[in-house]
DNA sequence: TTCAATACTCACCTTGAGGTAAGTATTGAA
DNA sequence: TTCAATACTTACCTCAAGGTGAGTATTGAA
């Protein structure tokens, strides 16, 4: 994952996309960065409460070399980076649309099904 | 995971899709049962080459516990398994389908782009 | 001189996903 | 009596994803 060159080869495009998608904060990243349009490391960390800066720098780093994310350094001090999502991000934020709402539709569901669960 | 009860909260559709479709060999399993119909466990090991049986048959009973996949067993000797769909596990087929389109022409993209590869 | 603010970087550890290989149960055929 | 075929089951192991907590660099303000 997230090395430009060695990738596939892949079995299907399921595969080929999850390999840039899977990680435990990806999609939450990629739906802050398309909902804010531009976002600094700090406020990405405080919208993603639970979130480790390692595993942030991480994933922000391999979505960089995916061309997912965009990186913008401004040289202050203190220091100020914003990440943006790419035209690659961007589309791919689109295609997973129905996914999206797929399992909207399954947590509802399962929500329907439990008998209200508070006792 | 696949416990019918406890699997939320969700932070998102695309969360509460993934806790049902991540594991190394779901996707394909997926698209197995779409393409074939029904598919005996023997049939599908050799479909998917490179799964083990463990994995094989944990991701079907994870994936027949979150209603994607039914199974019928017929009493014979010697056994005789076979999977399917449920109407579920062909809705979030099709929910994949943006997803797999994206991933395709990625792989299409990168492939363009490594210069012949071949020295 | 020390501290605050920001965006990292590093070393270490835990956890669980997934792999490997052997074992089980059943019955008909050789 | 042993073997083949099928669909599992079990014990054990490895490895990488992810978490934790401390450290770094820079400069202006107090």
């Amino acid at each position: 994952m997230a090395s430009s060159e060695r990738c596939g080869p892949y079995i299907c495009g399921i595969d080929a996309a999850m390999d840039v998608v899977s990680g435990k904060w990806k999609s939450l990243i990629l739906w802050e960065l398309d909902n804010y349009g531009t976002r600094r490391f700090g406020e990405l960390k405080r919208g993603l409460p639970g979130v480790s800066e390692k595993m942030l720098i991480q994933h922000l780093r391999e979505m960089e070399q995916d061309g997912l994310v965009h990186r913008e350094v401004y040289r202050e001090v203190p220091p100020k980076v914003e990440y943006s999502l790419t035209e690659h991000g961007r589309s791919l934020n689109e295609a997973l649309g129905p996914l999206g709402e797929w399992g909207q539709r399954r947590a509802e569901r399962l929500a329907a099904e439990t008998p209200t669960a508070s006792a």
